[in-house]
DNA sequence: TCCCATTTGTGCGTATGTATC
DNA sequence: GGATACATACGCACAAATGGG
C-alpha cells in the first residue's frame, strides 16, 4: 500500500509541475491553485481526498512554502478545500443538503463575519443565505420556492 | 487640509493600536482585522473611505507588513474592503441592488470560481446566488419571492 | 517622454509555536 | 518524546501599476 500511495503521489506532483510555467504572466501561486482546482473539478481529486502536504508541494513544485500556502488559501476562500490542523488539506465534501421551503420574503447572500461563522458553524469560504433575517449556511442549504398555499 | 487628514490618520491609528494585545491568544492579524472590521461596522470607516497604506499600518502598529497584509486579506475575503493596485484599500461601497422576482425554482449560494468571477464581474469576497442555473452576483442582487400569478 | 514617489503584488527565506498521532 | 503538518510572525528584495511633475 505504501508503494502504491507513493506512486499516486508522484504522479500527481509530476502532472502538477507540468502545468506550472515560471515564464507565464500568471503568478505561480495562482497557477498552482488553478492546477489543483482543475483536478478537483475533474474528480481526479475526489471529495475527502487529501492534498500533498505543504512541504511535499514545496519540494516537488520547487516553490517556496509561503507560495504554496497562498495557493491553498485561494482554494480555501473558494470553499473547495478544508484545512485541518495538523492533519492536512482535504477536498471538501458537500454536507447533506437541507431543503427549506419558502413562499415569501427576500433572499440575499453574503460572507459571514467571524461571529456568524461561529454561531452557525459555517466553514471558511462558505457564504450564508439570508432569508429576511434568518441565516442559513449555504453549503448545506437549498431554498425551494413553493406557492403560498 | 493636509493637517486635518494627518490628524484623522493619527487618531485612527492610535485607537487601532489601542485594541491590539500582543499577549492575547488571538493572532495579531486577526486582532487587526477585528479592529478594522469594527470600525467599518460602526461607520467610523464609511463606504469609500481609504484605509491607511500597508506601510502606514506597519509602522504605526509595529506589525510586519506581511501580518498587516494578512489582516487585510481577511477583510477582503469577507467582502468588506476592495484593494485597488496601486491606489490603496477602500471600504467597499454596496452597489445599487437589483431586485429579482422569483416565483419558482431552487436557490443556492456559493463562492464563484475565477471564470465565473470574471464572467459576471464579481468582486473578491462576494458570493453568487444561483437560481436553478442562473447566476447573480450577491452584492447587487436580492431575490423577492412572489406568488405565481 | 521620462523620471520619481507611492502603493500593492509576488516570491523568497527563516524561526518558532501548536496540535495530533 | 518524536515525527508530522499546519499556524504565526518576522524579514528582504524586486516587480507592476498608477499618478504627478
Amino acid at each position: 500500500v505504501a508503494t502504491l500511495r507513493q506512486l499516486d503521489k508522484s504522479t500527481f506532483i509530476r502532472t502538477l509541475v507540468g502545468v506550472l510555467d515560471p515564464t507565464s504572466d500568471r503568478p505561480m501561486h495562482r497557477q498552482l491553485a488553478d492546477s489543483i482546482r482543475d483536478r478537483i473539478a475533474s474528480g481526479e481529486l475526489a471529495p475527502g481526498a487529501r492534498l500533498p502536504s505543504e512541504m511535499a508541494l514545496e519540494q516537488e513544485t520547487g516553490l517556496n512554502r509561503s507560495t504554496v500556502r497562498r495557493a491553498i488559501e485561494i482554494l480555501r476562500s473558494e470553499g473547495l478545500v478544508d484545512v485541518r490542523h495538523p492533519h492536512g488539506t482535504f477536498v471538501r465534501k458537500r454536507p447533506a443538503e437541507t431543503v427549506i421551503e419558502v413562499s415569501a420574503g427576500t433572499i440575499r447572500a453574503r460572507m459571514p463575519n467571524p461571529t456568524e461563522r461561529r454561531a452557525h458553524g459555517v466553514p471558511e469560504g462558505v457564504p450564508i443565505l439570508v432569508v429576511d433575517e434568518t441565516i442559513y449556511p449555504a453549503d448545506r442549504t437549498a431554498l425551494r420556492i413553493v406557492p403560498r398555499d
